[in-house]
DNA sequence: TTGGGTGCAAATTGTTTGCAATTGT
DNA sequence: ACAATTGCAAACAATTTGCACCCAA
């Protein structure tokens, strides 16, 4: 079926923001989408291709991941803790929760504080341009 | 008047928090709170330190801004691009908004965003334990 | 064919650490 | 005196970059 991410769609995605079709750019979209887990750190994405046995270079999975970013493909985030993750930008805008006993990531999206955020902006003479929010949370005891 | 970071409070505090009142130290939290900026890397607060004279290692700088952070005196900041930035922890909870073209950073409340984000974690099964909200605006055109 | 893309190693950047010397209590 | 603290240099971790070779268009 309307498999969102086919290898002809993907195809089309790099061309569309003009990037050659490439191996390594094939497989590190192909990963970002199979994989298990949404968010991936440059080093998850390399050590699957590897365990796939694709012979990609780190550099150029770093390299790879901001062009991706600059096109708009994927999305970076700093969450606490060194490394930046990595994630398709397919499902729309949304925000995230980390578990600080789990690390397990969920994602969430709540209109309400969307729109608080552009009025406090505007209160201030600004624009809303971006933003990151991060709700670091634990399981509820009880 | 009651200044609130006088020399005298200053020491108490450090040792209130079990650390020795050194010169290092004295200097940093000096240097947070009387510096123009709120919010300074640890870089900054080891040139304003050259700049007066003090010869103080940037090693030290990070070693003591992590103490401040542990000891609750400071709070830590990951905003885009690299360096962590470091403010007292002096008038309660607040959130950040940063101008893209000029880099201000202003402070503001929102009790709501609060609440909500308590809401949102409670309707999956967690606490809210910490959060970092951070706005990316510019100003507005008009 | 040819300019963009890749791998590798070396370079950067931000931050931490080992250790001998120094200092606060 | 003695443990805590500092400075310096070396160590680290994450990411970027220079360059000779390679490959998609």
């Amino acid at each position: 079926m309307a498999h969102t991410n086919d290898r002809h769609a993907e195809r089309q995605d790099l061309r569309k923001v003009g990037l050659k079709v490439t191996h390594p750019r094939m497989r590190i979209l192909d990963t970002l989408s199979t994989s298990g887990k949404k968010h991936l750190t440059a080093e998850d994405v390399y050590r699957e291709l590897l365990d796939q046995g694709d012979d990609i270079g780190l550099a150029t999975v770093y390299r790879v991941l901001n062009q991706f970013e600059t096109a708009g493909i994927v999305v970076r985030h700093h969450f606490e803790g060194g490394q930046s993750v990595y994630e398709l930008d397919q499902d729309g805008h949304h925000d995230h929760m980390v578990c600080i006993e789990t690390g397990k990531v969920i994602e969430f999206q709540n209109a309400e504080i969307e729109r608080l955020q552009r009025e406090i902006a505007e209160a201030h003479g600004y624009e809303l341009e971006e933003h990151s929010l991060v709700l670091y949370v634990r399981p509820k005891k009880k």
